[in-house]
DNA sequence: TCAATAAAATACCGATCGGTCTTTTTTAGA
DNA sequence: TCTAAAAAAGACCGATCGGTATTTTATTGA
């Protein structure tokens, strides 16, 4: 592996935790610098501009929080046990979030919806495969009789991903990681109630 | 009314739209002096720094989206109603928000959270206001039987909370105002449910 | 070891940032 | 109608913005 190779990681890497701390255009390049120890000339070698770099950053950022995702659903057996499997990754969003600064997600798509099209796609993308993972699950469980035959798998996963954006938006506020666990509770005692 | 109380409150509801839509960042004095018509010495007349602005920005677009909530609740007789009305300040949030740029609680929790303080205060502010709205609805409803008594209201009104704001984030993200209309029906059936 | 090349530093660019200060214009009350 | 005060314009400030081009330094493979 080439030396360029692990600077470029290296500034993909604190570039999307200050860009998932502090937004698009919260973070300038200066931070970048600062974080990385690098000058200009040793970060726009491999980027060609600030949007390249937040753009690899966010893919970065979701690959963190997906393998973080994978890993604790593979451990888990039922339905129930996967979808808290997914908010127990965020259980310390406080104080230690699978990347510094919160859910990616969240973050990108409120920083991102009225301004970058570039950033809002990434987030959709995104969206759609935190869905349908969660719509997997459900339907599964529906075959598995775990869960009720009823259920509209696709209504119920959204509802699910947003109470859990929802949660961790209001637990970074409140600096508090009991609404994130309060909420998995209550979506799970949900699933079993419909 | 002196005319400088008219242009103040001029600039106050173009920023508050700008700042909701692109961030405090993301918002520049230029851009205020653009949507309001005025140049340097008309703004910075009325307010001390663009921290100022934007603390009396979020002030008055929470203004409007509570004045709102209240006159929906109003018109509401029981719990699930009046919940449901809440929901419904938002039902077009794509094309029609309360406020231009989406629910300012959210976008500026979200902006705000790692950044700027004076903002996250005035977001914690709200937040609480807000959720001790929804926990009086739920309060009053136990007592006319209306809900479980069994309930906690504390944690019921969190939960409101977060898949509120939640859908919010994704309908924006989409474009598609299904998904805060689907989170309304869920809470209001979860509610029955408990 | 030594050159070719990769990596990074550095100096520099025009534009824009938030903010100040002075001057001009408009408003409002006598 | 006239003048004092309010309102707004406009010129200007140093700092920072993202980005480029050139030079220096470090790495790599022969």
């Amino acid at each position: 592996m080439r030396k360029g190779d692990i600077t470029r990681k290296f500034i993909i890497q604190k570039s999307a935790e200050l860009f998932n701390q502090y937004g698009y255009a919260g973070c300038s390049m200066n931070d970048i610098m600062l974080a990385t120890g690098l000058q200009k000339g040793g970060i726009y070698r491999y980027f060609k501009s600030k949007d390249e770099l937040a753009a690899e950053a966010f893919d970065y950022a979701f690959d963190i929080v997906s393998k973080r995702f994978s890993d604790a659903m593979l451990q888990a057996d039922t339905a129930l046990e996967k979808i808290g499997s997914l908010f127990d990754v965020y259980e310390d969003v406080v104080n230690n979030p699978p990347v510094k600064g919160g859910c990616p997600l969240l973050n990108t798509a409120v920083d991102s919806d009225d301004t970058n099209p570039v950033l809002r796609n990434k987030a959709l993308f995104v969206f759609h495969k935190f869905l349908s993972e969660i719509e997997k699950v459900i339907e599964e469980a529906i075959q598995n009789k775990e869960l009720n035959r009823n259920i509209d798998s696709k209504t119920v996963a959204s509802f699910i991903v947003a109470s859990f954006e929802g949660s961790i938006m209001i637990s970074k506020l409140e600096k508090d990681n009991m609404y994130i666990a309060s909420s998995k509770q209550q979506v799970l005692s949900y699933l079993l109630m419909l």
